[in-house]
DNA sequence: TCGGGGTCTGACAACGTTGTCTACCTTTGC
DNA sequence: GCAAAGGTAGACAACGTTGTCAGACCCCGA
């Protein structure tokens, strides 16, 4: 990828000064057509491009058109719907080209991802944080006040955050399992140091309290086979819950699966936050609560537009709704 | 995302030129250690970060240790894996930044992207097509023997391309399920424009020719509804296939859906092309062929990563296989 | 014929970095 | 005590681009 042509070769080529060829390009006034034409067709002919790199260099104070998103994991499909809508949103209407790169969970990793965007200069930053607390990278950006935004999980410091309402969300769940009369109902999360399970629990204890109902709550299941256990034996007790809630959609698809294997799936109540990919395959399909990830990315987008425009208000926290979508399986009454 | 420190900066606030900040940043000898000290400590209050932009375009031969994935479409979860495969091993054996856009399936955006990463200089680019032709901007980067490697489809030139076997695997699935004694089989495709999907049908129809048997062929399956409907007729027709190969996923989706609601999903057996988020979850699981999405993305590294170290060879065609998956629905015996 | 004004074009500096070359200062060896 | 050698530091140019400025040219009116 070397040996380009540069404003030089292409000047030489239409026999003027490569100045000239600049304003061309650069759709300037100050040329005669004649001689537009005559560099056009020597641009065509070279296949020149604009260095991006030293037009950025030269004017350093203006925008890049550039801004990255930094995954934690890019294969999730949540967050590959966050980020379409995040790119859809910056390319349609501010012409600005979304890089990415993942690092597949590894905190060191998505800290240097931070640091090499930050090298190649980027207009801001969409981060999808792996840990509880940024790295120095990303806290060096912080203080230098980088326009930066935190999607869907938190960064653990005062910052732009676009995230779900965990906690609504999950009260809501909660409630409609609730209102169909369960009076003992089951919560399956998954790893309870993250932070949006931690809300969806809070959630889900708001509405039980609420209603003095009963719970059973097993965290850590983390794979379909650990929530199938789980659900079998849940199931299996004297206290059986009647009603489930999972937080979280890899325990969703064991509990179906359980559920199924038992027998038991128009007989026990489930609601599952988050979007699952079987919830309509199944026989009740699977009441939801899934994220807004059109909603959350276009939310990051704006708010990071306003950043790089200059905006320097005091951080926001930007909560998304997340709504009940009811198929069947979150309906069955007691 | 601006007033960031140079290299002056730096030396002004250590008290030594800045040429001497660029050694100590480089890790390049002749500095003493007290001087070096100083200088480090001097970029560590400042929060310096070498601007990549001026480092390129004085270096304009070395490597930028980037290398760009254009997407047609982030979203599909193949892609997606792909996309990681791709990136883990990049960045681990070749400490390369993987950036990645999608175009959403427009191939004029498609093409733009490949322009705005061409612009931005980067050490090679991989293409998954949206169009089976390259636009302006690819064919100018082919012209030019940038590093390029197309993935998952045929882009049209010859170029370098790592792809799935999609004949053999359509091929091996059609005989697997004919060595159960199926005598009619019928098959689910898609657009039938799609090279894959036709590779995917010339391979069923070089199992049914070989095998004498009879087959039903249906095209335009994009949706499970569609392909539910089309299965439903199938079966109620008089010369009913009594075995299924969908060759996209989606359409194996509107199958599964389609046999379970009919009852028969024990008596037609069904074998799907492409990784099935469901396969595991329904009763009998669905036998696939899946294709291997970590040897695609690892692949089609190496090859761009020979490209860029100057391998200037005849194009390569790299055919990954793809392997049947037994699960229990393609095992059905007539 | 000449000057004034406008139009077009080019020379040059600068962005932040690295490579080359030179200069200084210290040390070493005789 | 002095020259040579080595180690350390800085001056300067260059990468490809854009902004500033100056100059060349032409047309027109006086």
């Amino acid at each position: 990828m070397s040996d380009r042509p540069t404003l030089k070769d292409v000047a030489a080529k239409a026999g003027v000064s490569f100045k000239t060829v600049s304003r061309v390009v650069n759709d300037e006034p100050g040329v005669s057509s004649a001689i537009a034409e005559r560099v056009r067709s020597a641009v065509a002919e070279l296949g020149y491009r604009r260095n991006h790199s030293a037009q950025v260099l030269r004017r350093s104070d203006a925008r890049l058109q550039t801004v990255a998103i930094v995954h934690a994991d890019a294969t999730n499909p949540f967050a590959a719907a966050v980020h379409a809508s995040f790119e859809r949103y910056l390319r349609t209407t501010a012409d600005t080209l979304v890089v990415s790169a993942s690092s597949h969970g590894d905190a060191g990793e998505h800290d240097r991802l931070v640091d090499l965007f930050t090298e190649r200069r980027v207009d801001g930053l969409a981060v999808i944080p792996v840990s509880d607390s940024p790295g120095p990278a990303l806290r060096r950006e912080l203080d230098r006040n980088t326009p930066i935004v935190f999607i869907d999980r938190e960064p653990g410091v005062n910052a732009d955050v676009v995230a779900s309402d965990h906690r609504g969300g999950a009260r809501a769940a909660t409630r409609h399992l609730l209102a169909h009369g369960h009076r003992r109902v089951g919560f399956l999360g998954s790893r309870e140091q993250s932070d949006s399970i931690r809300q969806r629990h809070a959630g889900f204890t708001d509405a039980v309290t609420e209603a003095g109902a009963e719970s059973v709550v097993r965290f850590g299941l983390t794979t379909p086979d650990l929530a199938d256990e789980a659900v079998t034996e849940l199931l299996a007790g004297a206290d059986a819950p009647t009603a489930l809630f999972a937080a979280q959609n890899l325990a969703a698809v064991g509990a179906v699966r359980a559920l199924h294997r038992l027998g038991r799936q128009h007989e026990v109540a489930l609601v599952a936050f988050d979007h699952l990919e079987i919830a309509d395959l199944v026989e009740p399909a699977i009441t939801t609560a899934p994220q807004n990830a059109e909603a959350l990315g276009r939310a990051a987008a704006e708010v990071l537009l306003r950043r790089i425009d200059g905006d320097s208000s005091d951080p926001t926290r930007i909560v998304v709704p997340v709504e009940i979508v009811p198929r069947g399986s979150g309906e069955l009454a007691l």
